[in-house]
RNA sequence: GGAGAGGUGUCUGAGUGGUUGAAAGAGCCGGUCUCGAAAACCGGUAUCCGCUUUUUGCGGAUCCAGGGUUCGAAUCCCUGCCUCUCCGCCA
């Protein structure tokens, strides 16, 4: 969420990189800046009014003390008085705050001056290619069809177990998986990230924390008996370990990684885009997070890109990175990088990573705090995460790049984790 | 799931209705001492909000959370959550 501070400070400024991320209701901005005035006011009243009550308590405690009993009784009333005077005055203010906290939190967090311009996908802009994009033979397979072909994935069974879109992984199919989820948590070890397998369901405040909730409940699947929300992503388990922490400066950076499953409902999706592994219920990934020096946020952000497209280099994967434009980042982010990967069968490009820096929207949600060193002030952390890697669409790519007569051609990286070369009939 | 105990500051831990934001100790920071360090001694050491033009200062809130009793609550009552111990069930 975006602090009161910034909104007071530079409301016409806020308005303006809200108007980049296409945020249409700009009129919230004017409306919190009343609501804060009017906190304020009603705020100073009811203080008043409180030090007041505060101050006759402590004389008639005195007054008790010295048997004074009918100077503390006209006390006692007048006391009475000022708490008549201050009850509406509390409900206004409470009722206030409430308002200005649901406002507050329909704002999309602010883009960094980096974002470029722009209303959807289209407008992104690629700031690197790498990786060679292979010649197949025009009988090439889509990955749906290699899967059936090597019989490592057996969509049906998942189907009849749970519903489409939770694959049932098979034979060789669940030892790949295997063998990425460990070659992505060993290098993320390698960069210096802690991993945590953390827990796969979560609390309201949980979700509320990384910016699930509110509004977006209907991505998650949700546990009504225990009010639990399955997570979407390891982010938000990993990231809210330091919930309402105050860390010493010197313990920053935070660098965390974790595999976990992910569940989506990804309620309206359809057609072509949805074969396959392309979008799922159920998937696997390895997450990594930062929690950052708000100074050093950016160098971060560089430093998560540049790992994640070693890892990629490293699969033997044509990949590009592309800078997402205004109209098309997510709620929460100031900056975000997506990873891409050329899917050569389906002849088109499949995101498998998302990087992103979102400065204080998620700290101040979640109270993630460190103390400065010099000063001794408390100043919000930056939070940052980005995908390292999400399976199912590097799986796809794999398979439909490395596709081959004689079967799927592993890259070289991964023969000693998954203990071949090769994927073949 | 059943029975009991408990949740206080960075930590240990005192506090059962009236200057208690909270004893004491530890830790940490600064200082004295020392060639330097240790020890000893002295001082400091929560967060959020509001007022004050700034510093200074003032006020309010916070002893798990939310309600309640009271002129006044860390302290009493109710509800919820969590932790620990024992029993049950179970991978």
């Amino acid at each position: 969420m975006l602090s009161l501070q910034i909104i007071r400070q530079q409301p016409e400024q806020v308005k303006h990189k809200l108007s980049i991320k296409k945020f249409s209701f700009l009129h919230l901005v004017d409306e919190i800046l009343a609501l804060d005035d009017e906190r304020k006011k009603l705020t100073h009243e009811s203080e008043q009014l409180q030090a007041a009550i505060n101050a006759m308590s402590k004389e008639i405690g005195k007054l008790m003390q010295a048997g004074k009993t009918d100077k503390a009784q006209q006390k006692k009333e007048e006391v009475n008085a000022h708490k008549a005077k201050q009850g509406p005055l509390r409900d206004r203010l409470s009722e206030t705050e409430k308002l200005l906290e649901e406002k507050l939190l329909l704002l999309p967090n602010l883009p960094s001056d980096k974002v470029p311009p722009g209303d959807s996908a289209k407008d992104n802009v690629v700031v690197k290619e790498g990786g060679k994009i292979p010649e197949l033979p025009s009988d090439a397979l889509p990955h749906w069809d290699l899967i059936k072909k090597y019989d490592i994935i057996d969509f049906e069974s998942g189907a009849r177990i749970t519903g489409s879109g939770f694959p049932l992984f098979k034979g060789k199919g669940a030892k790949l998986q295997r063998a990425l989820i460990s070659y992505f948590l060993e290098e993320n070890l390698k960069a210096g990230y802690t991993e945590y397998s953390p827990p796969l369901l979560v609390n309201e405040t949980t979700a509320f924390g990384t910016g699930q909730l509110p509004d977006k409940e209907g991505q998650m699947y949700f546990v009504p008996a225990d009010g639990f929300y399955l997570i979407p992503t390891a982010e938000v388990p990993i990231t809210n370990i330091y919930r309402d922490m105050i860390l010493k400066e010197t313990e920053l950076p935070v660098k965390m990684t974790g595999y976990t499953p992910c569940f989506r409902r990804e309620a309206g999706s359809f057609g072509a885009d949805v074969r396959g592994l392309n979008r799922v219920h159920q998937f696997d990934k390895v997450e990594i997070v930062q929690i950052t020096h708000p100074d050093k946020s950016y160098e971060a952000l560089e430093e998560m890109v540049a790992h994640v497209e070693r890892l990629l280099q490293t699969l033997e994967l044509p990949y590009r990175i592309v800078k997402l434009c205004g109209g098309d980042m997510s709620f929460a982010s100031a900056l975000t990088y997506d990873f891409e990967v050329y899917s050569a069968a389906q002849k088109k490009w499949l995101e498998v990573s998302s990087v992103s820096n979102f400065e204080t929207f998620q700290t101040l949600r979640m109270k993630i705090r460190f103390k400065e060193t010099d000063t001794g002030k408390t100043r919000l952390a930056h939070s940052l995460n980005g995908s390292a890697l999400a399976l199912p669409r590097i799986i796809a790519a794999l398979l439909e790049n490395h596709q081959t007569e004689n079967g799927i051609v592993l890259p070289e990286i991964l023969h000693s984790y998954f203990g071949d070369e090769k994927i073949s009939t």
